[in-house]
DNA sequence: CATGTTTCTGGAAGCGCTTCCAGAGGCATG
DNA sequence: CATGCCTCTGGAAGCGCTTCCAGAAACATG
């Protein structure tokens, strides 16, 4: 037992009797509550330094109904894609925001059933106080979940065909249009795009954006295949467009890493980019200066989108009704566009 | 309000009374306590299921002196580092460990001075019933800030001199020796070492691994430049090696990252690998597979280190006495060696 | 039938904190 | 001096659970 036996902390009793005072009174000074003298704070203040007093945050979380954590629950098929820099970005712009509170970050990888289900446990026990939650697919369980807990709740992006209550997005579509625009001002005409899974948001609304960028041109979508934002997905559906399209002069790819897939089978089939063929990406992560030309693309800030939700999932739990954030994209020029 | 107003959950009074029996016969059955006669156990399990209720964690917390839940903290310098994917597959294993108990994930990126203070705050706090750790430098404050807790504490990998009571570690000594036998196996002799920081453990016991193999072996260190783990910092080191020993014949670099650097300096000078310069790198991540010729590396398992590391912490928490572990590595052979 | 053992029960006392409330003092006002 | 209003105080009642304990009920033993 010795290893689990963590010596006892003071208690709050411990600390009234120290300084002469009654349990009310010492929690008051701990609280910052009115009508404190300045005596009974000063003693009270003396005796939580000699003892080395921290209040048991299980103990006040009880008489508040407030545990003081909050949980970033991510639904995943494969939980190996939770090493994707993405949820890095977002559990960091995350616990930036938290730390400037006195709330804590639960996380919880809710991909599979096991873990769906002390997810539930968890929400319905109230073991936090709201949830951040990160679901691509309109028939994510995870929503349902959220939702019948009751608990105060922010998306991050928006579930397909489900506008949630609560959500910070990026402004995917408007990212897209900007790409889409950029291409259409170097001239280019016949530009194809890859997409992410239609079935998502994010997949949808990048094509929207391209498709409505064409229209306004008066163009209509010159190609499209569907990827899945992955490298490998990428090349694929570039070898299906220039097959399909031989005469293709720009490609907009809804993710960098589809981008730098479409790349590698552009150079291989001996078409130069930029002169033949411009590329624009989306997401600029990492990657996207590191191909070869660099990519040019639409720059959005995960680590932003972290911030907003924490943010808005404080407002919530402090009885506020803020109000949905879309967070503004923007494009990064490089060589390939 | 409304929004932050969960609606109640029924409490254990409530089940006690419906099912027509005291509190203390409704909390065993539910703790499937010895004692409980069949008549009574149906009745509660019964109005628990009518009540859809679900004991309440924080006052079972406050009761059993349990949260239930066990913090993981990371210590980094640059909060954009945690990107890396190294933490995200700590992170995978330790979720995947949790995922078998009853315990919950608490994130602590305590980088700052204010994330250090919550920290030591929430263990002092009684918020958590354990801590794993990763802390690479020896003057890490969360070593010490997590010895005064007095909590079951996991460290990941050893603090640059302090061996830990309780840790899970790679082989980088067993690794780097691996590495290094097999750049002699294939004959080379000038081989020169690209290390990490030299004050980690890390960078100190794949330095040394070298270093004995090529003993071993009746040979001396051929030529050692001290690198940062970094792809930027690999490069810069290959560039003075090729200074200072123009005839090098292998390359032991103590990360792919820095391995990767090394393979594009040795490129730009015209030297062929693995014909010229065989390169060994290490940690097997995805870029290994990606670079030009594939990386020829030491895995190691980042996600078991996590799982053993949340497998250890449990068993303290359980009052046992687990011993520490060091996992094995194992050389991959691809195409730079 | 007296006795012992085992199974089961509910009352009550916690766990360590917050918060409501009645009331004690101090002060100014009329 | 009576009245009112602030400031401050400690007692007590929670928050929702676990667990100890005395004792009731059921059964077996001599």
């Amino acid at each position: 037992m010795a290893a689990a036996t963590p010596r006892r902390q003071p208690t709050l009793d411990e600390v009234a009797a120290r300084a002469g005072v009654s349990r009310s009174a010492a929690s008051r000074v701990i609280n910052q509550a009115p009508y404190v003298s300045r005596a009974t704070r000063e003693a009270v203040e003396k005796a939580i330094r000699e003892l080395g007093y921290r209040p048991n945050r299980t103990a006040r979380a009880l008489a508040t109904r407030q545990t003081g954590i909050v949980a970033l629950a991510l639904s995943h098929d494969d939980p190996a894609l939770f090493a994707d820099p993405f949820f890095a970005q977002v559990i960091v712009g995350v616990s930036a925001a938290l730390e400037e509170t006195d709330l804590h970050l639960l996380l919880c990888l809710a991909s599979s059933g096991r873990g769906r289900s002390r997810l539930t446990n968890l929400l319905h026990a109230r073991g936090v106080d709201g949830i951040m939650l990160m679901a691509l697919h309109g028939e994510d369980p995870l929503t349902g979940i959220v939702g019948e807990s009751g608990l105060p709740a922010v998306h991050g992006g928006r579930p397909w065909h489900a506008e949630p209550q609560w959500y910070v997005d990026s402004d995917n579509l408007g990212g897209a249009r900007l790409a889409t625009d950029h291409l259409l001002g170097l001239g280019r005409t016949r530009i194809v795009t890859i997409t992410g899974q239609m079935a998502t948001e994010v997949g949808e609304a990048r094509y929207r954006g391209y498709r409505e960028a064409m229209v306004m041109a008066g163009l209509v979508p010159y190609g499209t295949v569907e990827g899945d934002f992955t490298e490998a997905g990428g090349a694929a559906a570039m070898k299906v467009l220039l097959d399909r399209h031989p005469d293709l002069d720009a490609v907009f790819a809804a993710s960098d890493k589809m981008a730098a897939g479409a790349l590698r089978v552009l150079s291989d089939a001996g078409r130069t980019v930029p002169a033949d063929v411009a590329v624009v990406g989306f997401d600029d992560l990492d990657i996207a200066a590191q191909t070869d030309p660099p990519l040019t693309t639409v720059h959005q800030s995960i680590q932003a989108l972290g911030k907003e939700m924490a943010r808005m999932l404080i407002a919530l739990i402090a009885g506020e009704q803020p109000t949905s954030i879309i967070l503004p994209t923007r494009l990064v020029r490089r060589g390939s566009a």
